[in-house]
Parts: C-alpha cells; sequence; structure tokens
DNA sequence: GCTCGTCAAGAGCGGTGCTCTCGTTTTCTG
DNA sequence: CAGAAAACGAGAGCACCGCTCTTGACGAGC
C-alpha cells in the first residue's frame, strides 16, 4: 500500500497490525474488559512496557478496535444492501437485517463493544461517530429511495407467520401468554425488543442527543407498538 | 423479620447488606467491570480477605446484584401495570414501557448488568432465571388478559404523530433520511431498535434456546417490522 | 470452664495498566 | 561519512486487583 519509507516504518505498521490482531482474537476469548496489553505483549514474544511504543494507552487499542468494528459491521451491511435489486425495498430492509445479525453472531464479542455496556472509564472519542452511523446512513438510503420512488405508504397489512412459525411462537411462550395466537405473539416479540432496543440505545448512549425530548419520541413509539400488536381498550 | 437467633447471625446479616449496597454503589461509579471486593472492604474499614467470609467469591456478590437488579425492575414493572386500570390494555403496555425505560435511566449501571454486554468469565447460575422473566411475566399477563376480553385484534391503524413530534424527528434525521414524512421516520426509529434490541437479546444470551430456529422468527418479525414502515416494492 | 466454630488480620501469589530509565539501533542531518 | 536525534526493546518498579492460606482472638454451646 504505502511506499513505506524506511525499513523502520515498515516493521512498526506492521506490529501494528499485529497487536490489532491479537487484540482482536483476545476480545473474541476473554471479552472486551479482559482485553490485556501484558498479555498481548507476551504472545508477541514482547515486554509489556514496549506495546506503549504503539498504542499509548489501552485506551487507544480499545479505540482502534471499536472503529474497526464499525467499519467491518457497516460494509456488511452496505454488501448485503449492494446484493440486493434496487428497487425491492422490503427487501433491502431485511436484507440490512440479517447481516446486522449475522455479523453479530459471527462476531459476539465485537458487537458487545459496540453495541453493548460502555466499558466504564472509557470515552469514545470523536474519530468514531463517522464508521459507528455508516449502517444508519445505509438504512436512511434506502427509505429515502423508497419514498423517492413512491414505495414508502402508510403501515401496509402486517405479514401472517405460517402455521409452523405460528406453531413455535405458540410452543415457547404459552405458558407466558395462555390463549394468545401464535400471530399476535410473533408481533409482541417485535414490541418487546423494540422496546429493550430503545432502552439499551438510550442507556448506553448511542442516541447522544438526538432527540431535545426523548421520552416524548419514546411515548409515541410505544403507542405505534401497541397498535401494531394490535391491543385495544375493553369495556 | 427473622428473630435473630444469636447476635452473630445479626451481626452478619447486617454486614452482608451493607456489603451489597456499598456494592451498589460501587457499581454505578466503577461501572460492573470495576466492582472490586477490596474496595468494598476498604470502604467497610475491613480487610479484604474478610469479605470472603460473606461473599465465597466476586462472582457470587455479582450474582446476588443481579437478582436484586432483576427483582428491583419486575417490581417497578408490575407496579406500573397495577397502577392502571385493568381494561385499558394499551394504557398498560404503555405503562410498563415506561416503568422499564425509567427505572433504567435512573439505574442506568444495574441495566448494564442486566441487559448489556455479559460479565466475561461469569455464568449466571440458575437462580436467576425467576426474576429475570418478571418484567415478561407481567407483559404476558398483559396480553393474555387482553386476549381474554377480547380486546387483542389484528393491528389497529398504527397512531400519527403529532406536528410537534413529527417536526423533530425529521430535523433530527433529515440529512439521513432525506425527504421521508416525519411519521414515517418515528415508525422507522422503532424498526430500528426492534432490530437492535433482537441482535442484543440473542447475542447477549437472553433468548437462550427459546426458540428452536431464532434466524426463522428473526426474519418473520423483520418482515412484519417493513410492512409496518410502509415499505413496497416499486416497479 | 473448655472446646469448637467463626471471624478479622496479614502475608503472599500471580495478574493488571502504566511510568521511568537505560542502552541500543536506526534515521536524519551537517 | 560522522555525529546528533529520534525511535525502540528491555527491565525495574508502582499501585492496584482477585484470591488463598495461615494465624491468633473471640464468642456460643456443651
Amino acid at each position: 500500500m504505502t511506499a513505506s519509507r524506511t525499513a523502520r516504518e515498515r516493521v512498526r505498521a506492521e506490529l501494528t497490525r499485529e497487536i490489532i490482531e491479537i487484540a482482536r482474537r483476545q476480545l473474541a476469548t476473554e471479552g472486551a474488559g479482559g482485553l490485556s496489553l501484558r498479555a498481548v505483549a507476551r504472545e508477541m514474544g514482547m515486554v509489556s512496557s514496549a506495546i506503549y511504543r504503539y498504542f499509548p494507552s489501552r485506551d487507544d487499542l480499545l479505540t482502534t478496535l471499536i472503529i474497526d468494528g464499525y467499519n467491518a459491521l457497516g460494509e456488511a451491511v452496505e454488501r448485503a444492501d449492494a446484493a440486493t435489486p434496487e428497487g425491492d425495498f422490503p427487501g433491502r430492509w431485511t436484507a440490512v437485517c440479517h447481516a446486522v445479525r449475522d455479523w453479530a453472531l459471527a462476531h459476539p464479542h465485537e458487537y458487545a463493544l459496540l453495541y453493548g455496556s460502555p466499558v466504564p472509564g472509557y470515552q469514545a472519542p470523536q474519530d468514531t461517530i463517522g464508521p459507528r452511523v455508516r449502517d444508519l446512513v445505509v438504512f436512511g438510503g434506502i427509505l429515502a429511495a423508497a419514498q423517492r420512488a413512491g414505495a414508502l405508504g402508510p403501515a401496509a397489512a402486517l405479514p401472517e407467520a405460517g402455521p409452523a412459525l405460528a406453531g413455535e411462537a405458540e410452543a415457547s411462550l404459552a405458558d407466558l401468554m395462555p390463549g394468545v395466537p401464535g400471530d399476535v405473539l410473533l408481533r409482541a416479540l417485535s414490541a418487546w425488543t423494540s422496546l429493550y432496543g430503545w432502552v439499551s440505545f438510550e442507556v448506553f448512549g448511542q442516541f447522544q442527543g438526538a432527540f431535545q425530548d426523548n421520552r416524548l419520541v419514546f411515548d409515541h413509539s410505544v403507542k405505534v407498538l401497541g397498535a401494531m400488536m394490535g391491543l385495544t381498550r375493553s369495556g
């Protein structure tokens, strides 16, 4: 890539890359909190203090891993979206969702680093806000394109679950919500995950003042989800 | 409460309570990973090794905090539900959602302990599965009651956002999704949080084999959300 | 009154992030 | 090409961590 002016710079870039690689591997086995510069140094046959020539602190290494993570997730999402026909907006949305899930399941610890509990004492620097929204940008692009194409209308009739799926939902949740048909159970599941997804975003700082009054927006979302489930009053 | 047979047992119960209290306070300032038995001991004027007479390991103290957390959240949800008229099912759902959000915002570190990244190396024992589903039990009760009362129909027309709310949504997300009306943006936000809520549940082990084929259920949820947003194909 | 279990204290083990110094090696400059 | 300057690895050291083991004091029950 770079013409690597001096030999020193070349070996420096190589070692930096190796540190990141080992750190990511260690992240996968020990978790975000268990990331240890000493262990990285040990695995490289270095002495611990030498690592600090490459990353001034553990947090800087963490920042690099976070940025790499957001970029990897973003790329996966972008690839999934690009592989779907442009006018198939429901398909593009579905593809994006599966891309997120597949990536997260393949890299659970990196996902935890991005969307789990914030690392105590760690403050994400400004460099992360670009890569952080790559998935959102894709999502926004789909919606905006659908709007331009006139393919974004009022809420459509929600698709019904097949009998197999409805049966599995009933089998899993029958003791918790007896008598509720599987179709409703599946919509309820979406509402439930939306609730905790919102709360996690807000508590873990993913919103960062996106709205003036989070509570108001949340309240409306909740009511939308209630209607989606089909809840009505009874006399 | 207990007749506290011996003085020794009484002081032991008191000290145990004090340890938990200090640990919870420490959780709020240092985060879940920064929970330190030594620091707890220091704050109590004890020597570190003495703590192990009360909690055999750091993980046991953590388990206690987790169970207490689930119970606190569960109680808050139960209270919110009980305070709403029985037949007002949309209101009960809304109350539950706000209870979850309010509790989480008031106790962010405890929420992180429950729904954030799993603590590395920590395996939750069986004792946690009871308190863990208290909120879900409430939610299930609402749905089941609505079903019995005949108040659980097909998805209702989604409520429209007022102009103020729609305007705020447009202001916040206009650069990301230009041209999309605020009403759709708000529904899209629910879909987005539902996606990440699902993935977080699955990655962080909250599902624990609830379904035979997570991917199938997920795929259906995603399509429901797509329809809720109003996405359709364009020629 | 004596035994036995409970307890706090202390030392110690191996681990962590991070700092500082020291001698070497590489690069840049005169 | 020689010398100054920068970069580097190694090592010692600081304060902290979870956890274990031993020791000596204390109180409850026989």
